[in-house]
DNA sequence: TAGGCCATCTGGTCCT
DNA sequence: AGGACCAGATGGCCTA
């Protein structure tokens, strides 16, 4: 269906800004997309009138049943009738946009807290919703597990779902090798790599990491093919650059918000971050050495460093809901 | 060039 | 009556 506008040619130049915009008000997300509507106005206008005789003519096909309408005259708008008409669907166009716009700032929100942030290479909306919904889940599995969660599971688990470009995406935020990572046809998060520490630091259960909705989809019907490995000091097979400072080819080198001010993944950080003043959830380092330790850690790194990162799951992660809950509610 | 993603317009439905 | 919400349609932009 060819749907075309109602604006008449002065408002199609300025499509949102008709007199009852408040362009003082315009927020900044709008003012950027002043210049991309231009060209899109641009092109409705040319087809504006083809726009109302197209109208008339689908108004003219069926009545209110569906059914071909009587023979006769055709009830035709008045032309302040009609304008009303505009007008109103000129309004409704416009609290649309700025619907949207608010969904899409609630959107961008939830891209930075969500463990992969760059605002170069941005997630899209479902990769964003999924990540978002497997971190959720992650945290949660980590929570009633009651124990020191393991980290390549944790990572596999927020890729679940997510398209291979998202995951290697995620891997470079967190500096592992996306090959470890890899998606098979079905959606499952294909790990091919092996830890000797595997039987060091067994999973309690055996499906705690199967976000809902991703249940049932492997091939064998039940047995998953994400399996638990326990992180230790040989966990740098798992990096794709022992470098810390090197990310993957897909990664700008901004990491996400977690890393960037909230603290949740803790990488290329020597210093810790400064956890009291705005950081929540979960963070880990990149190299044995890197201890990295908030003084109000629930998990800590053993003496050996065989657990390079640690959680904080109690108050701050309730700072981090209240950061969330603040974003959605600007 | 095809496909993915996105913004926008539009009409329908529901609610106040 | 009017606004919020929703989903379909459409076209633009970008990338492989």
């Amino acid at each position: 269906m060819l749907t075309l506008p109602f604006e008449e040619p002065h408002m199609m130049r300025e499509p949102r800004f008709g007199a009852n915009y408040p362009r003082e008000s315009l927020p900044e997300s709008l003012e950027k997309e002043r210049q991309h509507d231009r060209s899109n106005s641009d092109m409705r206008e040319a087809e504006d009138d083809m726009s109302d005789r197209e109208e008339e003519e689908r108004e003219s096909e069926q009545d209110d049943n569906g059914l071909p309408k009587k023979r006769g005259p055709r009830k035709k708008k008045s032309g302040k009738e009609f304008d009303r008409t505009k007008v109103r669907r000129h309004e409704a166009n416009t609290r649309e946009r700025c619907r949207m716009h608010g969904l899409n700032d609630a959107l961008e929100s939830l891209r930075k807290v969500v463990p992969c942030y760059s605002k170069t290479q941005k997630l899209s909306k479902i990769e964003t919703l999924r990540l978002a919904k497997n971190y959720i889940w992650a945290l949660s599995e980590t929570l009633s597990a009651g124990k020191r969660p393991d980290l390549l599971a944790f990572v596999q688990t927020l890729c679940k779902g997510l398209s291979q470009p998202t995951t290697n995406l995620v891997a470079g935020c967190l500096q592992l090798n996306a090959r470890n990572f890899l998606t098979d046809h079905n959606g499952e998060v294909m790990f091919s790599g092996r830890s000797p520490y595997d039987a060091m630091y067994p999973y309690p259960g055996s499906d705690v990491n199967t976000p809902p909705g991703h249940s049932g989809s492997s091939v064998d019907g039940g047995a998953k093919p994400f399996r638990h490995y326990s992180y230790s000091g040989a966990y740098e097979p798992y990096y794709e650059n022992p470098s810390p400072e090197s990310g993957s080819p897909h990664f700008d080198g901004q990491m996400s918000p977690p890393m960037n001010f909230n603290g949740i993944f803790s990488l290329k950080h020597d210093d810790p971050p400064d956890y009291g003043k705005s950081s929540y959830g979960m963070r880990y380092c990149s190299a044995p050495g890197r201890t990295a330790l908030a003084h109000n850690s629930m998990y800590r790194v053993s003496p050996e460093g065989r657990f390079p990162y640690d959680l904080h799951v109690r108050s701050q992660s309730f700072q981090a809901q209240g950061e969330v809950n603040g974003s959605f509610h600007n």
